[in-house]
RNA sequence: GGGCCGUUAGCUCAGCUGGUAGAGCAGGGGACUCUUAAUCCCAAGGUCACAGGUUCGAUCCCUGUACGGCCCA
């Protein structure tokens, strides 16, 4: 690059970032080294929270006698002539240094004096405890591990932009503690459902995430590429038809946690990546998944909010299980005082749905309209853990039949909070029924739902070779980090949620 | 997809039915040896998201676009 062009971009960058480039140049000239490869040995450098728990029977004013080295991130300075504290922050936490310039000498201590917030430090020295209780590294030694180039947000308000937390989750991760506290506990959510499983004798395992037919759920799916096959792929839906075939494989319990994916519309509680559980378990129908799905939820909310009685959007929940058990049919009953199910007819069944303000698609059978009255009408206000059981056939073409139930299947969702935190059957295993269930939902496809599932024969062939009884069950991970956390919008539990490009900007 | 709201200094925010913008923090200079939002003094920092329009004059009014937020589908 010219130096003309160069010269050209730092004057387009504010005074802030030029001020700090004239730093490193300093640095670079005076021979030293802006950008370490390393600090002292693993093991030497202590975190801010141990220095916290070790010394914490230290008097204000009182000195440890023992030396300790510390690093992170300089995020605060309180200058007083010739001396200075400073706070570095480690992923446990915040540790205050104090520099006297008597100590450390002249020549080091204005160059400390010549850091900025952001850069990357470590130091050494006498553990001491503040007089006004601050527990302190009295530093004697201290080097430059990284300089920063750009200035850190504000440092008491935060950064509260909502758009550059997600954008630039370094800083969110930086600046706001409670980001870190959300994005934390979903891990430990993750955590603690692997662990369970894992006792449980469940085998995780990983199937393709580039398919070539998106199965398992009813959504329009990503397309991709290959180009030495010459073929398009899509990125998976849902697991499922996999974790089926490995049923007929001959596991009688396994589960995958990864990531699916939904062409569909981003909104503050959907991203079009998502993470979800999905587990089967050999022998066993929908009654089992129920106890497995409420030993599962209440272990991940404990694990991180330490009670199955949480807050959500103004709500108290409690998460104590039993769960209330109601049907869809009940429930629509119930909740928006509606009588239908499959005998009510198809025009009168219209009817209520006009009522209501629902667009109703040519293919739509009477199965779908209870069911889009049910998530219009109830969901919203199932804010207490439900399971709600046997859902219509005509839009669960993968569970088992309700038996004398015509119409319904062995089928339930758990509502929380209004939301959809998880979904389990009885799994079809009849592969006779199950093409016959895979052609109605052909044609519905050809009417016009392109949601609808096309028909797998490669999956039906497996089936063919004998699927055993079994449960099946989708657990959505990103909703249910929602709910520990309390967090309204699924982007403040995903790392980096998708959003728009920017414009400008590369 | 529709409705409402927002976008002003690096960050957090003010800005009066229209007269070319302010504060705090951060940054620069100076004072200060126990502070923790340190304090005090001085100076600096702006394409008011972008593009049009109305007007003698637009951060402000109007239209459109981009991005974001909330609600609805």
């Amino acid at each position: 690059m010219p130096d003309d062009d160069i010269r050209e971009i730092e004057e387009q960058e504010s005074e802030l970032i030029r001020v700090r480039r004239a730093k490193l140049e300093k640095i670079y000239e005076s021979g030293g080294e802006p950008y370490k490869s390393s600090y002292l040995k693993p093991g030497e450098i202590s975190s801010a929270g141990t220095l916290q728990e070790k010394h914490e029977a230290l008097e204000p004013g009182e000195n440890s006698g023992s030396k300790a080295a510390v690093a992170g991130r300089f995020v605060g300075r309180r200058e007083h002539g010739k001396a200075t504290f400073a706070d570095l922050q480690d992923s446990s936490g915040k540790i205050q240094l104090l520099l006297r310039q008597d100590v450390l000498g002249d020549a080091p201590y204005a160059e400390f004096r010549e850091l900025d917030l952001g850069d990357w430090v470590g130091a050494t020295g006498e553990v001491v405890r503040s007089r006004r209780g601050e527990l302190s590294v009295a530093v004697d030694s201290f080097d430059l591990l990284s300089k920063s180039l750009r200035p850190l947000p504000e440092k008491w308000h935060g950064l509260k932009d909502p758009e550059v937390r997600h954008r630039q989750r370094y800083l969110d991760l930086m600046m706001n503690d409670d980001a870190r506290r959300v994005l934390e506990a979903r891990s430990t959510i993750v955590r603690e459902i692997r662990r369970i499983l894992d006792e449980k004798g469940f085998l995780e395992v990983e199937t393709p995430m580039l398919q070539q037919m998106p199965g398992g759920a009813t959504a329009r799916p990503f397309i991709t590429h290959h180009n030495a096959l010459g073929i398009d792929l899509y990125l998976r839906i849902a697991p499922e038809l996999y974790l089926k075939r490995l049923l007929v494989g001959g596991y009688d319990k396994v589960y995958e946690l990864n990531r699916n994916f939904r062409n569909e519309g981003i909104s503050s509680r959907h991203n079009p990546e998502f993470t979800m559980l999905e587990a089967y378990v050999a022998f066993v129908d929908y009654h089992h998944m129920m106890v497995l799905l409420q030993e599962l939820i209440t272990a991940a909310i404990t694990a991180v909010a330490g009670t199955t009685e949480i807050e959500f959007a103004g709500n108290s929940i409690s998460l104590a299980p039993p769960w209330r058990k109601v049907t869809m049919v009940e429930a629509l009953e119930e909740y928006a005082g509606i009588k239908a199910d499959l005998e009510t007819g198809p025009e009168k069944l219209k009817d209520i749905a006009r009522a209501n303000d629902m667009e109703i698609p040519r293919e739509a059978g009477p199965g779908w309209i209870i069911a889009e009255l049910y998530e219009k009408l109830v969901e919203p206000r199932l804010i207490q853990p439900t399971f709600v059981l046997d859902y219509p056939e005509e839009i669960s073409p993968l569970a088992r039949r309700k038996k004398d139930s015509p119409g319904f299947t062995e089928r339930f969702e758990i509502l929380v909070a209004g939301q959809e935190i998880a979904n389990a059957f009885s799994e079809l295993t009849d592969p006779v029924d199950q093409r016959g269930r895979f052609e109605s939902q052909a044609r519905k496809r050809e009417a016009g739902d392109e949601e609808a599932h096309p028909v797998d024969e490669d999956f039906l062939t497996a089936l063919e070779y004998g699927m055993p009884p079994a449960g099946g069950l989708g657990v959505g991970i990103d909703r249910l980090a929602m709910l520990a956390t309390g967090s309204q919008n699924i982007r403040d539990v995903i790392m980096f949620p998708h959003l728009r490009p920017q414009h400008g900007r590369s």
